[in-house]
DNA sequence: CTTACGCGGATAGTTGACATCCGTGATTGA
DNA sequence: TCAATCACGGATGTCAACTATCCGCGTAAG
């Protein structure tokens, strides 16, 4: 699995935590992180909705939505793209026996329980949002530093 | 996902219903795969113990255990791995505000999620086994196209 | 109008999946 | 005994995707 999902999530519990813009400067220095290649993630975030930017010379990210309302498979799906891990490649049709395509407008057996077993990994991403995230690190991090990270966010 | 997987998944179905060994040359005719690619499959599935070899002229592969006792999950670990497909990077220790060693003897909340969602996939495949896929393959077979592939099987 | 920033395209390096070939050892049938 | 068939593992080649970087463009604050 891409490693931009990791840096995603992290970034958008940041954010959640952040009263203004930051910028993909602020976001690679505070993860560690290349910043070129961040910035490819946030733009994929963007695309998705997910966060919105303000260009210009102040500019930089915030979550469109609130952050209870962003669950983690919307930006796990942002940076990895909505398509299944698994995908049928029809083999049942091919060889000696190969069934004709008319008999196959059900779909494959082996499809249909790979496709069963992402819907329930989905569904286990779905129901944790950003802001249940953000909780929990906050529940980690003592006060003091809690505002020294806010106001270094916005330098 | 290696594609692989869906080969593997389908050549379990065909070995739970034939009687004997069926060689990887056979195997790959009936799927119209490459041959020597499956058999790298084939080898895998052989070193988890799902199935079991016999060398020499008539060699091939059988089920080591009944179809009911082989989950589609085994298959596909035997394929892919048992590895997580998300690896945490423990970012939450780099940067200004990074978390000390010490801090982090509990997992990442991200990785924590990443790993329950992954849970739910596991069970979901563990629910299903080849027997079952079996019957739905034969359910959807007229009777004298088995009696043939069984005969194809074993020239 | 300078500076900082997001955006998109172009460009490599690296990794892993996909695919093939060959040599080895084992077993069967002639 | 000997040739054919088969599983096995190593080595190799190809290709797409991930990772990473750079540059030019447009934008907005100071």
């Amino acid at each position: 699995m891409n490693a931009g999902v990791e840096w995603a999530i992290h970034c958008c519990v940041v954010l959640s935590s952040a009263d203004g813009p930051v910028s993909a400067q602020r976001l690679a220095e505070f993860h560690g992180v290349s910043r070129t290649y961040l910035a490819k993630s946030l733009q994929s975030l963007s695309r998705a909705g997910i966060v919105e930017t303000t260009e210009g010379r102040v500019g930089g990210y915030v979550l469109s939505r609130p952050a209870d309302e962003v669950s983690v498979l919307a930006v796990v799906q942002a940076i990895e793209g909505r398509e299944a891990a698994f995908r049928c490649t029809e083999i049942r049709q091919n060889g000696p026996f190969g069934a004709s395509p008319e008999e196959c407008v059900r779909p494959c057996g082996v499809a249909t329980v790979m496709a069963a077993a992402e819907r329930a990994w989905r569904a286990s991403l779905r129901e944790v949002t950003i802001a249940d995230l953000a909780g929990q690190v906050a529940a980690e991090t003592d006060e003091p530093t809690q505002v020294a990270v806010g106001r270094w966010l916005r330098p």
